[in-house]
DNA sequence: CTTGACTCCGTACCATAGTACGGCCCCTAT
DNA sequence: ATAGGGGCCGTACTATGGTACGGAGTCAAG
């Protein structure tokens, strides 16, 4: 795969360009120069397969519910050797995602448990603001 | 238990006021009247056990994914007797919540990669943005 | 050698879900 | 009766993660 200009580098990824503009602003991104142009400014950037990789692992490491500042160190970990961090980042955000899915089946159940109720008649209201009862959230 | 205020009914909830009185401008939760108060503009509003179970109500809902907005709807609905708009909604939510458990336990499975391939060596940097591979995500 | 699509950049704006502030009022205990 | 702790209300501000806009420059095709 060639070199592309950044709407090529934000179709990979899936994003809009100014999203990859953001992320670059973030840090998360870095921003290639602008090879020698002919006029007052330079001309046009290239983005590499490498550039496609860690934007792809940005979408991949927020849907683990990472924030962009904690990718943001993730990033710069990649540089580094410091192992024990990035561990230990990796097994935090374990321990989170664990909760969560516990979480999100608890209240999988519950809805679960509204749509039935609600299907086993045709009139009447079901019982909505009954339909949770102890899921004491924690994450977020 | 008896009724109680604002402050009491955030407790319950486990919310600050705030975010009580930001429900009840969203239209989430009803705001009892003043009652005849001796002043110029009445006295201290009083809110109910139901009141709690509403507010419980809005949270959990919340941690099934449903946006502030939506749950504008359910509590509406809550009143009426429209079963089969509950039992879509709720069916529409579990779809997603089924797609974002997947989601979630693939890449728990990446992170787990991660810490202990990162793991197997002291130093040297380990492949952060190689974490995660394909993970194509959809929600959000 | 012009047109049209795209890039670059700064700055502004958006939605969601709160959180904070300040002035005034009420109520209870001292 | 007075002080202090809440309650009430409007309005403003925050964080997060984008999304949009306008003007200027670049580049390739016709």
């Amino acid at each position: 795969m060639a070199d592309v200009t950044i709407a090529g580098l934000a179709r990979e990824g899936g994003v809009g360009v100014e999203t990859v503009r953001y992320y670059q602003r973030r840090g998360l991104l870095e921003t290639p120069a602008r090879p020698e142009g002919s006029g007052s400014n330079g001309g046009i950037r290239r983005y590499t397969a490498d550039d496609v990789r860690r934007l792809r692992f940005i979408r991949s490491a927020q849907a683990a519910g990472f924030t962009l500042e904690q990718i943001g160190e993730l990033v710069a970990l990649d540089a580094t050797d410091d192992r024990a961090r990035a561990r230990q980042l990796a097994n935090e955000r374990i321990a989170a995602l664990d909760l969560k899915i516990q979480e999100l089946k608890r209240v999988r159940a519950s809805l679960h448990r509204l749509a039935s109720e609600c299907g086993s008649a045709n009139h009447g209201p079901c019982p909505i603001l009954q339909a949770f009862e102890a899921a004491t959230s924690a994450d977020r």
